[in-house]
DNA sequence: TTCAAAATTGCAAGTATATTGCAGTTTTAA
DNA sequence: TTAAAACTGCAATATACTTGCAATTTTGAA
C-alpha cells in the first residue's frame, strides 16, 4: 500500500471511530496499518524513532483504540502486549497466533478458523473465542 | 478429597516430578490440588497467610512446577497469571477458560474441547492449542 | 477566521508483577 | 552421618503499565 494511501486509511479510520486525527493518533495507527503485524508498546515506540510520542501517550492511544474495537491485544510476549489491527477478524473469533517455542516467535494464522465452541455450561452467553496455537515454525522444525 | 490424602496426593506427584517435598513445595501443591481451580501468586500467599513461603519462593515453586509440567499458566487475570493443576488436560489442548466481560470472572469449561486446528501452514509443526472464550457468565446474562 | 470547550499529550512519579543475587537452610541419597 | 544438591528468605532490581496534572492541540460553532 503507498504512503499516502496508508495515511488515509488511517485518518478514516479515526473518523469512523469518533477520534480525533491527531498527530499521536496518525503515527500509530499509520504505523500498524503499515506493519501489518503485531506491535508491542517498544516497538512502535522504536521504529517511530525520534518523532514517537511518550509511552504515557502511546499506551493510551493503544487503550482508546481498543475500546473503539480499532485494535486488539494479539497476545503476551515476555510480559508486554501487542496490538495488532482488528480488521482481520470476524465478530466471534480472530485468527489462531501460533507461538515457536523454539525460537518464541509468534506468528499470524491468518488462513485457518477453528469451529465455535459448543455446549457451553448453562446460562453462559458466547461472544467470542481465541485460539493459540503451540508447536514449532517452519525455521525451527 | 480429604485433607491426608491431598497430602499424600502431592508428595506422589512431586517425587514424580523429581521434586524435593519441601515445606514450601508441598504447602502450594496441597493448596492447588484443594482448591482445583487457578491461583495467582497473590491468591495463593493469602489463602495460606502466616505459613505462606516467601513471595520469590512462590514464583520459583511455580515456575519449577510448570517446567516439570504439573502445572501451567492458565489465564492472565489483571495482569497477573493464574496458575493451574495440568491434571485436566490432554497432550494437545487444556479445557477453554471463560472470561466474563460483566463480572471479569473466568471460568474453566472442563467439558468443552474443540476439534485441533488444521491446515497449518507449511513447515509448521502443532504440539498444542489453547481456546479462550469471552462471554457473559450465568450471573451476568 | 476566531475562539472556547473538549480531547489529547508530555513529563514525572507511582503501582504492581515478576525476577535475581546471594548467603544460609533444608532435603536427599549414599 | 554427611556432603552435594536443591531449595528458601530477604532485599534489591527490572520492567510494563498507569495516573495526576498542567499545557497543548483539535474540533466545531459562531
Amino acid at each position: 500500500m503507498k504512503k499516502s494511501d496508508i495515511s488515509h486509511k488511517a485518518k478514516d479510520l479515526l473518523r469512523s471511530a469518533n477520534l480525533n486525527c491527531t498527530r499521536s493518533q496518525i503515527l500509530i495507527l499509520e504505523k500498524l496499518l503499515q506493519v501489518s503485524r503485531p506491535l508491542s508498546r517498544d516497538e512502535i515506540i522504536k521504529t517511530l524513532g525520534k518523532s514517537s510520542p511518550d509511552q504515557a501517550t502511546v499506551y493510551r492511544v493503544l487503550k482508546r483504540f481498543c475500546e473503539k474495537g480499532i485494535i486488539h491485544k494479539a497476545y503476551l510476549q515476555s510480559r508486554a502486549w501487542k496490538y495488532e489491527l482488528a480488521h482481520n477478524c470476524t465478530e466471534t473469533q480472530c485468527h489462531p497466533h501460533f507461538t515457536c517455542t523454539g525460537c518464541g516467535k509468534t506468528f499470524c494464522l491468518k488462513n485457518s478458523f477453528l469451529p465455535l465452541i459448543k455446549n457451553l455450561e448453562k446460562g453462559f452467553v458466547f461472544h467470542r473465542q481465541q485460539v493459540r496455537v503451540e508447536g514449532l515454525c517452519s525455521m525451527c522444525s
